[in-house]
DNA sequence: TTGACATATTCCCATATAGGAATGTATTAA
DNA sequence: TTAATACATTCCTATATGGGAATATGTCAA
């Protein structure tokens, strides 16, 4: 089996660097392809399979206007990533504090080492 | 150009629905691999292959006992997606609160015409 | 209607998968 | 030392990719 499709998931559309750099950049307001092509410096032919590939799953919006596409970041198809990493919140919260108790022990050792 | 290897950052890696699995199976406990293969139902080979993608990027940490291998979920190496999904929360509190706000339109409109 | 502009799609190809099967390697127990 | 256990790696293959180049489609302006 190969790897599961670009468009099978969110988690996989945003693999891609690119995507994730049009998204950020069609999140703050909605935009015509040219402008991504020239404000990322990607090939107009990249941007558009590129934006087929978010469309598909949802991470994009489109909408016409005359001869211009006008897209625009659809944020709440972001959430199932944003929730799936916030389940290791609490992990990460944890392990911080070990190494901050660490830290306090290794100090305290110190300390004992220069009393004694 | 292909794909970018699934080792080429984190976002690459979790993309497979498996190792997002794995990763959650071991966030709550360290376990060794045959754990992993019975409890999630995948072939030992390819537990080993996805726990190897998943090391290659920091996503989980080993430790040997004896004959088993240990591996437990780094969540810090996680932080980085969570953190470009935060970047889009303002975004979606605002079109949460747009459709909030045509939602109790609507209810008015309804309430007017009830009235008329 | 035609030309120009804005996007989308198609074709080509080098590359990297993920799973299945088989095999290799390390470590312990007897 | 040897057998058994626990993992890791290799080989194979169908499949999907992303970029480049070329071309098609759609819409407006004259």
């Amino acid at each position: 089996m190969a790897r599961a499709s670009t468009t099978s998931d969110s988690f996989n559309a945003v693999a891609e660097p690119r995507r994730r750099d049009i998204l950020t950049y069609l999140a703050l307001q909605e935009r015509e392809v040219g402008e991504i092509v020239h404000s990322l410096g990607i090939e107009q032919p990249s941007v558009s399979k590129h934006l087929k590939v978010l469309r598909d799953v949802g991470l994009v919006r489109v909408r016409r206007n005359g001869r211009h596409m006008l897209y625009r970041t659809n944020a709440d198809a972001i959430r199932p990533l944003h929730e799936w990493t916030s389940t290791f919140e609490r992990l990460w919260r944890h392990q911080l504090a070990r190494a901050k108790e660490r830290a306090e022990q290794r100090v305290q050792k110190n300390t004992n080492r220069i009393q004694d």
